[in-house]
DNA sequence: CCAAACTAATAAGTGTACATACTAAATTCG
DNA sequence: CGAATTTAGTATGTACACTTATTAGTTTGG
């Protein structure tokens, strides 16, 4: 078989799409239209209103100029506000508006339930295991703390 | 922390990130000017000779239109031909050019090597269990064979 | 044989994702 | 205070990744 088959980079790649094509098809069939990132995005704002978006791109592990077109839809959509920091011109300080806390809220419950449908052939022991190596492998939690 | 972070969708997220940017960086180095997928179609090409575009679409689980794209570049750099086949006009046969299969065949140790510093922070057991995972969860082997 | 169904590839449109370059504002330092 | 640096955000360009629609060619069925 090819080379690169069995490599984690490929194997990553794999997952990657497996996980948002379920993502976009448990949402939409909820009656949402957001991706993945989008919903970061917004679940992020939920629990630090008012950062900006350097800050949120940092929470989220995104470019800040991909961050900047997230934001730009989601406003578009009147899920976010952003409004201009009145002590530091430069920075939007972000907020959800009503709407966009109700669609977050809404989601997550259906975002949590999709998780496990993104590994569906691991054992719920693997399912654990798994969780566990990839946090740790992405920084997210080495051996037990929070960021 | 945010609902999202442990997530197995948001996790697989982050690691796709960390790869593209490793192999990305690691290619690089090693004076080469392709992206994880180019790689990976031009490797299924080594393996596949003669293959058409919705076949290597299969191959490399991507989408046609996307393999499309980057066929286009990978033709543009004169890593790889394109022929129409003669025996259905539609379909156009794929073929690494001698300068595509030296590059296939000089980065392949080198994309190796970088595989472990996608994930530096597992041990190798940690290492060999993900990958097992990472396999069984993407169905490229559930337990032994090949697909 | 020919219309209908199917298939390979391209085209167009949306959404990440990142690098680089640029503008504007804030901070630092002489 | 004013120049140099840093920082926040936007703009541009490249590269995936997928959906839907279209074009061109092939196969099938009546």
């Amino acid at each position: 078989m090819a080379v690169s088959s069995l490599m984690p980079g490929h194997l990553i790649r794999r997952l990657h799409q497996i996980s948002s094509q379920v993502f976009a098809q448990r949402v939409k069939e909820a009656g949402f239209d957001l991706t993945p990132v989008q919903f970061a995005a917004l679940d992020s704002l939920r629990h630090h209103p008012g950062i900006d978006q350097a800050g949120l791109a940092e929470k989220v592990a995104k470019d800040k100029a991909t961050i900047g077109a997230v934001i730009e839809r989601l406003e578009q959509k009147g899920l976010v506000e952003r409004l201009i920091n009145r002590h530091d011109k430069r920075a939007r300080k972000l907020t959800l508006t009503e709407e966009g806390e109700a669609q977050v809220l809404a989601l997550i419950p259906v975002v949590e339930a999709l998780q496990r449908e993104i590994l569906p052939t691991l054992s719920e022991a693997e399912y654990q295991q798994f969780i566990y190596l990839a946090a740790k492998a992405s920084g997210i939690s080495g051996g037990g703390g929070e960021g």
